[in-house]
DNA sequence: ATCGATGCAAAGCGTTTGCAGGGGT
DNA sequence: ACCCCTGCAAACGCTTTGCATCGAT
């Protein structure tokens, strides 16, 4: 517990390794920012004004190439934005999102993953997919509506 | 039956000029498009060249003007690409989608959609959301992994 | 010494906008 | 006559790339 932050700074680091990418301090800054912020779901340039008061050389550049890395290694997820820019999740664990569809904001849902959804959905879905040459990874639920009011 | 393409027709008259739109040779060209080749779910550009076989003189921004009409009064939904550009549906009633990780290609799935998923996964969930001054209007489910081989 | 990562600037790509001309109501 | 729509070109915003330099192994 009061060793959390370098025992993540070790799973990052294993994480880069393993996918044949290095640790710098600019990929653990994304990561913090992330991992802090995870549920604002924030896009390049939100992580890249918050990181720059660590990092205050880092390039936006330097941060998209660092959440390609993050994402190359499973640490983080993009979920595409319809307004073009993509926001970003660090979250480990499956988990649901609620999207504005007014302002694109982002929100994660309590409820609990279910990792069975499909199969209750339709059964057998899985293994006609498989059969049809799908191999199937999981899957996105998001809920979409209208926050009644913007927080400030 | 015999009469589906001119009905059609008159059902884009009816819900653009409901919208306060007007219908236009170019809008019902790019509707046919995304009727005829819907489950490809096509990106602008794609819709770009098909619809040119019909209306060479067309312009790609009328394009997008004509999406943007077409979402304005419902015939058509915008997916989001995790690549940045987008894809259309103009399937008019509600389904889910099986995404391509690798390629972005999107395809309908056949399984039938429930209305009441969100209160089968969380019974109660929609009152709560409702309460914190979210307005539910659906959701949207995506199944997402890699297929074995593309088509040619 | 090698090889990947950084940071800067410039390019890239999908999309949007400004504007003059055109057409339906 | 009005106002919306088209088509062209230019602008825009987000993201990627080229390249010289830096730093870790």
């Amino acid at each position: 517990m009061f060793d959390r932050a370098s025992s993540d700074s070790h799973e990052l680091r294993d994480a880069l390794s393993a996918a044949g990418l290095r640790w710098t301090p600019q990929r653990e800054a994304v990561y913090n920012v992330l991992k802090t912020f995870n549920p604002d779901h924030p896009t390049a340039e939100q992580i890249f004004r918050r990181v720059r008061r660590d990092l205050p050389k880092i390039s936006l550049a330097t941060v998209y190439k660092a959440l390609d890395a993050l994402e190359a290694c499973g640490k983080m997820t993009r979920l595409a934005g319809s307004d073009g820019s993509a926001r970003f999740d660090a979250r480990d664990d499956r988990h649901y999102h609620l999207r504005c569809l007014r302002t694109g904001r982002v929100e994660d849902l309590a409820t609990p993953y279910d990792p069975d959804l499909v199969g209750k959905l339709d059964p057998g879905l899985v293994d006609r997919l498989r059969d049809e040459g799908f191999q199937l990874l999981g899957y996105r639920l998001e809920l979409v509506g209208y926050f009644d009011k913007e927080p400030s």
